[in-house]
DNA sequence: CTTAATTTTTAGGACAATCTAATTTAATTT
DNA sequence: AAATTAAATTAGATTGTCCTAAAAATTAAG
């Protein structure tokens, strides 16, 4: 089964809705979400559900199928692998890797992803942290809680960001937060929710309730 | 300007067809190459036209204005570079590249390419020996002949070939005629055309007409 | 529980790229 | 030069994706 270029993006958008908002995805999210009418995901998700990679019922909602599943699964998996190629190897900066990885995970060619897979030293996981799926899908995701929600003293190591915009990632380059860093809470202030962490044990931080709240960290 | 991928493939036939075939280029040739029908390429002529990458004329028949060249030759280093990165670094075979990087052309990013070209160490020929025009449209082409003219103990270098079907790219891999291999004719028989040559000092082969004159060499 | 507000879908149209079939123009032959 | 053949173009449909505006269904409010 073939998939579009738009399909492709629908489910995809669809996938990211369902995993973090929980309940059923609206036909409005997923129009805000890639940018679009409402009217035309409405087109899209009778040609979604004739294609079976969604269940739809109108005006109920929808729900992924498997099939849709391993689908959007397969586009995430060749859009991270190619956001880890154009920064280890390509040298961008990890704010500048979507759109083009927006671009090139929609090459078809299983025998390209498997040789990139391979040559980038099968990955685990993209520039931003979040888990790569392998080639049957399946995603070894971290236990990880928002900075945010860590207790004075606890430590860590940030894994990945929820917002991935280049003006927040930019922000986390310039004060040195970047993936893997090893941080430790000093103090959380209660007044506005804003957070002291040390960073790899030489340098501290401070951070608003809004930023702590967009970096992940894996907690030891 | 921005071209659609169909705007850009019918353009690079166009430049293809008019490099190779001299005289001006017929919208049945156009059709051919890019396996279409000829009503379609009306269609799309008219387009290229109207936005001036052609300089066109009903029933007359063609030719690209420098901005279509210019535009034409970024498309192929855009595809030449990525058949490098192909077989360079993910160790496709020569004859692989072709489909994936028909793709891998279309994406539309001057950064990435810039990266890639540098990543690649700026290489001048693709796996098939053909130039890569540089950022500027530039192509340093090398004087060349088929194999099938040269004369009997002229010796040279197999710089590149015509025809870059799967089929012969792995009958010239068996054989042992890879591109930057030095030859010399050793003999031609007249009768059909056929050629024998001596393969970097050591090997001997026999060679059909048809084969020959798609082989070209650099002559010394 | 009826009305109002919101959400979602449908109707109908636009645009790009393709096709088949019919027509027009150019080239070739006699 | 007229008639035939070949090439190129137009006419009209189709498919995919998107849009605006109108209608329908659901949800929320009083």
């Amino acid at each position: 089964m073939e998939l579009t270029t738009a399909e492709e993006n629908y489910l995809k958008a669809i996938y990211h809705l369902s995993e973090e908002g929980k309940k059923s995805v609206s036909t409005n999210d997923i129009a805000a979400s890639i940018q679009t009418k409402p009217a035309s995901v409405s087109d899209m998700l009778r040609k979604l559900g004739e294609k079976e990679v969604i269940q739809y019922r109108k005006y109920y909602g929808l729900q992924i199928t498997p099939l849709g599943m391993r689908l959007a699964l397969q586009t995430i998996r060749k859009h991270r692998l190619w956001e880890v190629f154009l920064v280890d190897k390509l040298h961008f900066a990890w704010d500048e890797v979507h759109e083009v990885a927006e671009q090139l995970e929609h090459i078809q060619s299983p025998l390209l992803i498997e040789r990139l897979d391979a040559y980038l030293n099968y990955p685990k996981f993209d520039p931003h942290g979040d888990p790569i799926p392998d080639a049957f899908g399946d995603v070894r995701s971290r236990p990880r809680i928002a900075l945010q929600e860590m207790a004075i003293d606890q430590s860590g190591q940030i894994v990945a960001v929820k917002d991935s915009s280049p003006a927040f990632l930019r922000y986390l380059d310039k004060v040195g937060a970047y993936i893997g860093a090893r941080i430790k809470v000093l103090d959380k202030v209660e007044f506005d929710g804003s957070v002291e962490i040390l960073v790899d044990q030489k340098k501290t931080l401070f951070m608003s309730k809004d930023v702590a709240n967009n970096i992940l960290v894996l907690t030891s």
